[in-house]
DNA sequence: TGAAATCCGAGTTAATAACTAGGGATTCGG
DNA sequence: CCGAATCCCTAGTTATTAACTCGGATTTCA
């Protein structure tokens, strides 16, 4: 029940692209270092992105990737599912299979689509502002311990 | 994000004996017959859900499992994370790791953690009785149309 | 023009899921 | 007391998938 590293690497580059929203384009290789992740995966991973229309490119020598949009009006949740697919405990909640078994009923799927919801509410409602804000707050307040200090 | 057949097919093994509970034991056997399973497959499974104290085992000829307490007194996520271990999004949340990165903060581990609790909240609420009563609703709806034709 | 970047499809490797196989131990019914 | 039915346990197998890697084409800026 782990999401793969696409869901995963994928809103850690996003995050990238959010922190530098408004300043220009970002290249891949420095996503991939600030996040300390391969470079030629994280490739694949935008691609996707891409074709979405999440982020923006721009070829050439100086180019790189942007979001298409402000950080506000990015969820998790479109990230996830676009590099994940549906998150579904059962292949048969997202397929709408009529139903699993011959019986007529599947006393076990209404769960898994309680499950599929919830997630879903829970991503759809965090933006990618929201994680900026997250983490100014935390950087903060790590300075402040510092002062302390 | 898929459940492994675990979970899934532990959780249909469960409301068998669920359904069965207060009528003696069940073998594997009819189990497997009546979810339409693997039963050499489902030994493995419920080897565990037996270990965690989820159902009892008696052996020798005429014997079987039943559930060690009542339907109403067992979750979805007891036997769920009994097969499948903790049903976190990554591994840096059921580990407790200190920091997955070396700048001393993860801005993406605070969204797994709500996922985990959301999913937990859902199938901690759900016991087997709760998943035999929606059944015994559903057979009701059905015979009722039946009636109507 | 050449270096820096994105773009694209195919190939590789290691891990894991989903079983299967085979034999041992226990218990009941006849 | 025997044999069939059942649970118990470990190890093996197979197919799929995750997580990358590789090679090369294309685009663009300086």
């Amino acid at each position: 029940m782990i999401l793969s590293t696409k869901g995963r690497y994928g809103l850690k580059m996003m995050f990238e692209l959010a922190k530098k929203h408004g300043n220009g384009t970002m290249s891949l290789k420095d996503i991939a270092k600030n996040q300390e992740l391969s470079e030629t995966y994280l490739e694949q991973l935008i691609s996707h992105l891409r074709k979405a229309g999440l982020v923006n490119s721009i070829r050439g020598a100086q180019g790189g990737y942007e979001l298409s949009k402000t950080p506000s009006e990015i969820t998790v949740g479109e990230i996830i599912r676009t590099l994940e697919g549906p998150l579904a405990p059962s292949d048969c909640v997202v397929d709408n299979e009529p139903e699993c078994t011959k019986a007529g009923y599947c006393v076990t799927r209404p769960i898994w689509e309680r499950i599929m919801e919830s997630i879903n509410s829970v991503i759809d409602s965090i933006t990618l502002q929201d994680m900026i804000n997250d983490f100014q707050k935390l950087i903060l307040t790590k300075e402040g311990e510092n002062e302390r200090e």
